[in-house]
DNA sequence: TATATGACGACGA
DNA sequence: ATCGTCGCCATAT
């Protein structure tokens, strides 16, 4: 069940659904999985978003984990920065504590 | 073959 | 709100 062939359309799908999340808004991993068609495999949305070459147009700052959260990255804080600057250039308020309410700024398909 | 390790998430205590 | 546990799954060792 694990052929690369199946890989590469599950990452191809996936993106697919992160690059329609739409400006100023934020969207889960579980719900970018879910939409995907990959139900409960939000990891591997988070997967495919580390291997992404730098130079991607792809829209990966508007996933944020459950909570509202913008994931952690190990020891590098600096994505986790970045990520926060895109997403309040676009509007995306996050509080203090680096919260987004997702009621207001999630994204419903 | 077996274990560990994540840009995760749902739950229960 | 916080924490540990467990489910999930591709990769790495």
């Amino acid at each position: 069940m694990n052929d690369p062939k199946r890989a590469q359309l599950n990452t191809q799908r996936i993106l697919a659904v992160v690059d329609s999340i739409p400006r100023g808004r934020v969207a889960t991993y579980g719900q970018v999985a879910q939409e995907a068609g990959l139900t409960r495999r939000a990891r591997l949305v988070g997967r495919v978003l580390g291997q992404l070459p730098s130079r991607s147009t792809i829209p990966w700052h508007r996933v944020v984990n459950a909570k509202g959260e913008i994931s952690p990255r190990g020891f590098d804080t600096s994505a986790v920065t970045r990520q926060g600057s895109l997403l309040e250039r676009e509007g995306v308020e996050l509080s203090r504590k680096g919260r987004i309410d997702l009621m207001r700024f999630g994204w419903r398909p």
